[in-house]
DNA sequence: GGAATAGTGTCTATCAGACACTATCAG
DNA sequence: CTGATAGTGTCTGATAGACACTATTCC
């Protein structure tokens, strides 16, 4: 016994013996790409195709897309592919974010998406995004806040990923993943100034850096008329640090 | 053209023009119960039925299943539908914990399960376990965790589980949620110390938690032969309170 | 008064923020 | 020498931990 889902393929629906056999919901993967640049926080959005058989058309999203059970073999593997596929980057910060599941988020039916979110020095989209190309674009995520017109519930998780983002921004060294190797202690700091909207102590700011220990000496950088800084790298690019205590200013009188 | 997938109900495979048209993972939920009996951070585990035809047969297991299309209208509705069926609880402190998807955690297939966490008071529990039933009980968690004989990779997600809320217990509110109102403050330090594993000091502790404001006074509880204490209970019992700073001893010498 | 638990006062090492200072380059 | 950016030193107020102290009950 089959029953037609609307605007669904086919499903064998429950009433079996099996306990399992249940209609099953969509399973998808969303991924949410940060990057800084040119002063400000980003994320890559992909737009819609303009055929209105599926929905949303013409609508910008997070790259994202249905768990293909023949080439992943696991969630994260799936998120790997599709920010592979998108930006051509590999190995970047990816972290998963949380899930969101319903009957309306999406019209096609009853679906579940996994999201994650990645950091990526913008530097390294160019290279693929000539390979894959067209309907990709970095915006400011201030501006896709304030008007939120993402397709399904994609503004809720986008910011969802902003507010994580920038709450372990206070206590992690995340930003370093943001910029290209080699980096300087300025622009971790300007990093850390535009993912958090603040400006930072410089010198508190060098104590606590250098303090935790995650940061490697590759040498000055040449710079042009002033003194030359010292370029880092990190130590161990497979995860961020995790510091004592938090960024925020001294409160109170 | 319809694929059978050996003891699992039929789907139709990939091929046609959509581009949804994908075989789907199956979408289960499982949370993780928590709470303090007997100065011991307990989980609640479901035993799995004996007959062979469910995987893992009579193993203990996370409370949950799948997804019920029909019944749940989100993936949060489909955890507090779980929770109460087992427990009776209707509002716990509830909070999304992760998601493990892939295609060998369940032998029937590629599945995708959202993993939540709940906390409740140990004394709610038993109202229902008599109308519910059966195969459910408290474990401690420090015993399953070093025999992990737990169903599917529900091993893996208790460990998640307890690392999210240690760690949470260092800098919020998380362990009033698993005592029953009215608590005292010694009562509520006591159960701090059962989480974290490790005494904390009372001054500085009461000081903390009377500072974050969020408790409110009911009166003095009456106990035999010492100093009555004083009563109180959640301001907002529907969120918890970050503390400004961390628990963790002072380090170094 | 004694035992037991509840609750408070105080002292101090630590440390993050603030900001003034020095260093090194180009022209 | 000037301008610009990189990098360091120092002072101070807030505070968390340690621990000794007082308070309230029952016997």
């Amino acid at each position: 016994m089959t029953r037609k889902i609307p605007g669904s393929p086919a499903i064998k629906s429950a009433g079996a013996t099996a306990a399992n056999d249940f209609p099953r919901p969509y399973t998808t993967v969303d991924v949410v790409i940060f990057t800084v640049l040119n002063d400000a926080l980003q994320v890559l959005l992909v737009q819609r195709p303009s055929d209105a058989t599926d929905p949303f058309p013409g609508h910008w999203a997070l790259p994202g897309g249905f768990v293909n059970v023949s080439l992943d073999d696991s969630l994260l593997a799936c998120a790997r592919r599709k920010l592979l596929e998108k930006t051509g980057v590999a190995s970047p910060y990816l972290e998963q974010l949380g899930s969101w599941g319903g009957a309306s988020r999406d019209p096609r039916g009853w679906s579940a998406t996994h999201a994650y979110f990645a950091l990526i020095p913008a530097q390294d989209l160019a290279l693929a995004k000539g390979a894959n190309a067209a309907d990709v674009a970095w915006f400011k995520v201030d501006e896709v806040l304030r008007a939120p017109e993402l397709a399904f519930d994609h503004g809720e998780i986008l910011q969802a990923a902003v507010e994580r983002l920038r709450s372990k921004v206070e206590y992690t060294s995340l930003p370093a993943f943001l910029l290209p190797e080699p980096f300087t202690l300025p622009q971790l700091q300007r990093t850390y100034e535009v993912v958090l909207g603040r400006p930072v102590d410089k010198s508190g700011f060098r104590t606590r850096m250098l303090a935790a220990d995650f940061l490697e000496e590759v040498g000055h950088i040449e710079s042009e008329s002033n003194r030359p800084p010292m370029g880092y790298r990190l130590k161990d690019r497979s995860a961020p640090v995790i510091f004592p205590r938090t960024f925020s200013p001294r409160q109170g009188s």
